[in-house]
DNA sequence: TTGCTCCTCACGTCACGTGAGGTGGC
DNA sequence: TTGCTCCTCACGTCACGTGAGGTGGC
């Protein structure tokens, strides 16, 4: 089948520039082929975007991400490696845990939130500034 | 009462540095007192910062803050910028949703990835390269 | 030829990081 | 005096954004 993609037709279906796709390519992070001077995607490479992106999302750093797709990469040699890569992957998730939590945390302030503006519109004359959204939150 | 602050309490309080405290200040999104040269930070200050680090999670740019802290002020909040509010509230959430789901799949990766090392080590030749993550990832 | 997408520099931007060098009060 | 935190420049960094100017094929 041999599926392959130009810069923009990936640019597109993930929400990003071509531009941001170059520096990728720049920094070693993908290495696409060529046809011509136009750059050529392959299913691998549209793999690894897709872990890259997934990564920023979650507020990973390039070179963060660059080092957990590399451990999905079996081709890991030796013992050692691979124990400091157990061991790595044990920081890696115990820190995404925390990542969970706080995202949890968010999502029930913002369902708080939007409550509160809702309460506001409901009965705009019976929220005097006191107990406004900012006031009543100060105290933590 | 009058609680005030300094700015490596603040700082130390909500795990960021004194140098991006002084960077918002400089773009004028905190305005604290001043005791000699040393900044002090009242409570509201204190309000503030914590909603400009809650939109940074949230994944907003300062401008972005600025602008929503300005809407919980009740002194702009008219009818139609709360209904504005609520309607980019919602918006983030679905993205902070797609975040939960991200870290999920992450986490749930990573596991199997550990999975396979410690399959590895256990028996060193029976995991092929064909059965790696991410090639079983690789059609979508 | 026009219009499209592709390309390579290369400077700009945003949100800080990181010293360098100095002040102030317990 | 030592040690601490505070300060102000000011250049560096990361992840791109944004033109400028040019190529290639339907």
């Amino acid at each position: 089948m041999q599926q392959s993609y130009t810069i923009r037709e990936l640019a597109k279906e993930f929400g990003i520039t071509a531009r941001t796709m170059r520096h990728y390519e720049q920094i070693g992070l993908l290495a696409p082929g060529r046809r011509g001077q136009s750059r050529i995607y392959s299913a691998a490479d549209r793999t690894r975007l897709r872990l890259i992106l997934r990564g920023k999302r979650l507020g990973l750093g390039l070179e963060e991400s660059r080092a957990i797709i590399a451990m999905y990469d079996p081709d890991h040699g030796n013992e050692q490696q691979l124990l400091r890569l157990v061991e790595r992957i044990r920081e890696q998730r115990a820190a995404l845990r925390e990542r969970l939590r706080d995202l949890q945390a968010m999502l029930a302030e913002l369902d708080a939130v939007e409550a509160g503006c809702l309460a506001s519109l409901a009965q705009p004359r019976a929220v005097p500034a006191s107990t406004s959204i900012a006031r009543r939150r100060a105290n933590r």
